[in-house]
DNA sequence: GTAAGTCGGTTGAAATCTCAACCGCGTCGG
DNA sequence: CCGACGCGGTTGAGATTTCAACCGACTTAC
């Protein structure tokens, strides 16, 4: 690594703004949702992901990978949603090795009551503001990124540079 | 508020995008800067705040209004930051309630080391992938959800309707 | 069959963050 | 001057996250 290439005053700009952003809206979602359903923004993931799934059940390991959460944080999450009763564990019959999460009736009602308020949020935060072609443009920006970062993930950390190139494995 | 305005596809697919790119960036930064300078993100951010402030110093207070954090996670993060020597707290000789806090020498170096690597790791997951018009497109749309979130911030919840005040930096 | 290796997942301890209570200093009204 | 209140900041307990070690269940090679 020969010269660091610094942020030009534009791309500073941006970032401190896209820093900023990020964490005044976690904040505003997470305190939003504690506050009116008392879940952390992380469990509420965990529960749409669940509700989302054909019969409401995933394993742990496909669940972590969906949310890119750890295998431990993920365990130890469950733990609490489980002590609350909105998920129950079961062993899985023929791989006695996997455990299966399945969202209860419970809740799935605890995030039917949660999501109004927490979609209501995100478009009043983020929606409203923009523009239409705002939230094109916003969208394919992400879109972009989001492939970098995937490619990223599975090959070490390659320089995000090469579009169509295969990983190795 | 009689019914709720789910997102539609696109907005719901933008948010998705969004909620994503976000964790696996934040990831991305975290494990390089953990990895190759030991300091978690939010400890950098409040390196960076005062190595850009006179003289590196700043109170408490001005610190946590820069940062965003919370006065206690300040408190804590401060004191493990002064067992690492990088940053000392001095008792203020006029106003003895307030406290400032000062980046030392090697908390400067310290920074020194660890910011090219971060910036080069931005500079690849976030700025390389956009064109010179995404990067602009991207900035009006994080400075506009950015005065609708610091409006709220000062007067409880308010819609975000505001025109209101200009970013900041 | 059995020992080594791998996979799915859990556990406990340490680090961090949040929340509420607290302490000392300053200021203001009387 | 006195007491009440507000401000700057700290503290400790509780919740969450991470890290590393661990356990039991499958697989594979001998």
């Amino acid at each position: 690594m020969p010269e660091t290439r610094w942020l030009d005053d534009e791309e500073q700009g941006t970032w401190r703004a896209y820093i900023w952003t990020n964490h005044l809206l976690w904040e505003a979602l997470e305190r939003q949702l504690q506050q009116d359903s008392g879940i952390p923004h992380a469990y509420y993931i965990m529960l749409v992901c669940l509700s989302e799934s054909p019969d409401r059940t995933m394993t742990m390991t496909q669940l972590a990978s969906v949310t890119q959460f750890s295998a431990s944080r993920l365990s130890h999450a469950m733990a609490r949603l489980e002590e609350k009763g909105w998920v129950r564990r079961i062993k899985h019959e023929e791989d006695r090795r996997t455990t299966m999460a399945k969202l209860t009736d419970e809740g799935f009602s605890a995030l039917e009551r949660a999501a109004p308020g927490h979609v209501d949020e995100v478009r009043r935060r983020v929606f409203d503001p923009l523009s239409r072609e705002q939230i094109r443009q916003f969208h394919d920006i992400l879109a972009t990124i989001l492939s970098g970062l995937e490619a990223a993930e599975e090959s070490g950390t390659p320089t995000a540079e090469e579009p169509g190139t295969s990983a190795p494995e």
